[in-house]
DNA sequence: GTACTCGTAAACACAC
DNA sequence: GGTGTGTTTACGAGTA
């Protein structure tokens, strides 16, 4: 009962620490008298450091008085006790605070547990920080005023008080920490998470045995701590994490790693609450490893970031709960996770955006006509500084470090439309699907990519990256009446490729292998002999299947915006905000605002063209925009012809106009069945292409596109 | 795992 | 017979 008491009383004192309880009138009178609170001589009012101490000195009281109560406590009357107590305190330190429990009475306590631990953290606390305010005062009396207008005598005199106070107030303070220790074992003995025997790995030894050394405080930082106090810093004891001193809140954990494990110090809080607290600094020591390891996301800064949360977590493992139990799978995190989707897109789109200018500052600042032969370079500003076009082995890995965007993953093989033949060649052997892939089904338009890049594929030995199909095609169509013998095709392949001066076999037969097996090329019985012409229907339907069979078109638009460029990626998000896939590029090409360039830098379009390979569907692409070019400028409209009828050889590979430019030629002679299935019943034209059309309606096709396009605008 | 595309190699036939 | 041309088959790699 007076037990309970007694812990109420403590309790409340220290509560009160922080001043904010009243004193009664005996308090103060006891305050008055300890001789401590004559520092307070010069000032007539309270300040309040004797309140705090007059506080602390109440809780002392209440805690002597209740063990002076506890049968067999060892603690003498207050009467004996100052009998006793010049005996245990130096005389110097007598002087200073009388409420000051020695250390063989701190021991009898804690030995004896007649406090609860809440009682004992109240005490230590309040010892603490009455040596510290005694150290304080001390201090005030030796300032070096004093000193100065005191007598030499006293100087001394008063050195020697304040070394034995220092010493004493080590000696307390080793004395608290090692309460301190065997109070947290109590604690956990008590709470049964600590087993006997043997101390857990970084804690104390147990009551009986025989502590550390001075609980890890060496004498030096006991100097440096005494030097903290005297130096009057309101903050001395956190420095070497103790945060005992007026705070109140000791919460420990400071900065430098204390070298006792005092953060387990309850500080007056149920034992279910420190067990709590306990694993929560476990846990937070554990998120501190798994720190090290990596973070989460969603977890930055002791807050959560999960969109409009801003919940604060104390540790790692604080978060994963918070995570789990606030942001779990239910409809709102759904709908949040889907808000995150459209932020990310958005801000995806601006990103494209941005990068596409980034693209077109770079193309105009690398492609100018100034330049004789780096006109057909690459666009790309890496590939223009790394990449020697007089280097028949000019290596092309330098090449694919063009940015990639994330939601158009870069492709090794065609990063980048104006990059020539980022793989392959004899440097990279292993250029296979990727290449095809690329090259055929999003159908790259060979003259656009060949146009700017001319001289590079010339020169360099780097494999470009089309097909064998889509590179006879473009031979065919490059010549001046749409078609080739055999061998003009293989000179084609060697004037423009220098990857194609090597290794004839292989390659030849692999045109003739393709020849043979694709329907679309037509073998011609011509006055000189077999030529080969293009069925561009039966070549665009074989495009067009190929893009048909794909989930979507939606699907497939960003895909094809894996070439990297910026270009794509500035169409992807117009088509994406215009809500139109595919159906947008004509009209965009046509604006001539898309770009980003406004369309009109020439620069530019060196890559552009890939626009329409990127986004047009193989219909559309090999077969014609033809009256969507209107205007366009000459790569662009070069890109144009060489989809709808590889009608090339009006423009050079500079896209000047030629000429000898002459219609389509349609001469299904001898047509092929093509090996592959892609019978007409069933070839699904793309969205522009018209399934059925024939040759004859190529006019009607660039009319409906044309329409299309103007649709889209 | 399957189907498809593409490249490569090879074999074969035919014409010059 | 050698060469070029054209056709076909087979296989591996990569992708959807």
């Amino acid at each position: 009962m007076m037990q309970e008491s007694a812990r109420e009383t403590i309790s409340n004192s220290s509560m009160s620490q922080n001043g904010m309880s009243t004193l009664s009138s005996s308090q103060l009178e006891a305050g008055s008298r300890d001789g401590r609170s004559s520092a307070g001589d010069m000032s007539s009012e309270v300040s309040t450091v004797e309140l705090l101490h007059l506080q602390q000195q109440q809780a002392l009281q209440a805690a002597r008085q209740l063990l002076l109560q506890q049968p067999g406590s060892g603690l003498k009357s207050p009467k004996s006790r100052d009998k006793q107590r010049p005996l245990q305190v130096p005389v110097s330190v007598a002087m200073m605070s009388p409420q000051v429990i020695t250390p063989q009475q701190m021991q009898q306590i804690l030995q004896q547990q007649v406090l609860s631990p809440q009682q004992l953290q109240a005490l230590l606390q309040q010892q603490q920080a009455v040596m510290l305010q005694q150290v304080r005062t001390l201090a005030l009396t030796l300032n070096p005023s004093h000193l100065h207008t005191c007598p030499y005598e006293e100087q001394q005199q008063q050195q020697q008080q304040l070394a034995a106070q220092q010493l004493v107030f080590q000696q307390q303070l080793l004395q608290m920490q090692q309460l301190q220790q065997q109070q947290h074992l109590l604690n956990m003995q008590r709470q049964g998470l600590l087993s006997l025997p043997g101390p857990a790995p970084g804690q104390a030894a147990l009551p009986g045995q025989t502590l550390p050394q001075p609980a890890g405080l060496s004498p030096a930082e006991l100097q440096q701590l005494w030097k903290d106090v005297t130096g009057g810093g309101g903050h001395a004891m956190e420095d070497n994490g103790i945060k005992h001193s007026n705070s109140g809140s000791g919460t420990g954990g400071g900065g430098a790693s204390p070298p006792i494990s005092h953060h387990s110090i309850a500080n007056g809080q149920s034992p279910a609450l420190n067990h709590r607290r306990e694993r929560e600094r476990e846990r937070e020591r554990d998120s501190l490893h798994e720190e090290c390891g990596g973070t989460h996301p969603l977890y930055g800064h002791g807050v959560c970031k999960w969109p409009g949360c801003e919940n604060i977590c104390e540790d790692f493992g604080q978060f994963l709960k918070h995570l789990n139990s606030e942001h779990a799978l239910d409809d709102r995190s759904t709908a949040q996770c889907r808000v995150q989707m459209q932020v990310v897109q958005q801000l995806e789109i601006q990103l494209s955006k941005e990068r596409e200018r980034l693209q077109a500052m770079m193309a105009h600042l690398h492609m100018r006509p100034s330049e004789p032969k780096s006109s057909p370079k690459p666009l790309n500003l890496v590939s223009s500084v790394t990449m020697s076009k007089n280097l028949p082995s000019a290596s092309p890995p330098n090449l694919p470090q063009t940015p990639t965007t994330p939601t158009a993953p870069i492709t090794p093989m065609a990063a980048m439309p104006q990059v020539p033949s980022i793989l392959g060649g004899a440097n990279v052997p292993s250029m296979g699907a990727m290449r095809r892939r690329h090259s055929d089904k999003y159908s790259m338009p060979l003259s656009s990519e060949i146009a700017p890049n001319y001289e590079f594929y010339k020169n360099a030995d780097v494999r470009p990256p089309f097909t064998y199909a889509t590179l006879i095609r473009q031979a065919i169509m490059d010549s001046a009446d749409m078609q080739l013998t055999l061998n003009e095709i293989y000179s084609w392949f060697t004037r423009t490729f220098a990857y194609f001066r090597r290794n004839a076999a292989t390659w030849k037969n692999a045109v003739r292998h393709n020849l043979s097996l694709h329907k679309c090329f037509v073998r011609v019985e011509n006055v000189k002999g077999a030529v080969w012409t293009v069925d561009e229907m039966e070549y665009q339907k074989r495009r067009s299947q190929k893009i048909t069979g794909s989930p979507s078109l939606v699907k497939n638009l960003p895909s094809s915006l894996g070439y990297g460029s910026a270009l794509n990626a500035s169409l992807q998000a117009a088509l994406a905000e215009t809500s139109l896939p595919l159906l947008g590029t004509p009209g965009l090409m046509n604006s001539g605002s898309t770009g980003p360039m406004g369309g009109s830098c020439h620069g530019l379009l060196g890559g552009d063209p890939s626009i329409l390979t990127g986004l047009s569907p193989p219909g559309m692409l090999g077969g014609s925009p033809h009256g969507l070019l209107g205007g366009s400028p000459p790569t662009m409209m070069h890109s144009a012809h060489d989809g709808f009828n590889g009608s090339l050889d009006h423009l050079d590979t500079n896209g000047h106009s030629s000429p000898g430019y002459s219609p389509p030629v349609h001469m299904p002679i001898y047509v092929k069945e093509e090996p592959l299935n892609m019978d007409e019943d069933d070839c699904p034209m793309s969205l522009v292409t018209t399934a059925n059309h024939s040759p004859e309606l190529d006019d009607d096709r660039e009319l409906e596109e044309g329409n299309l396009s103007e649709d889209l605008e």
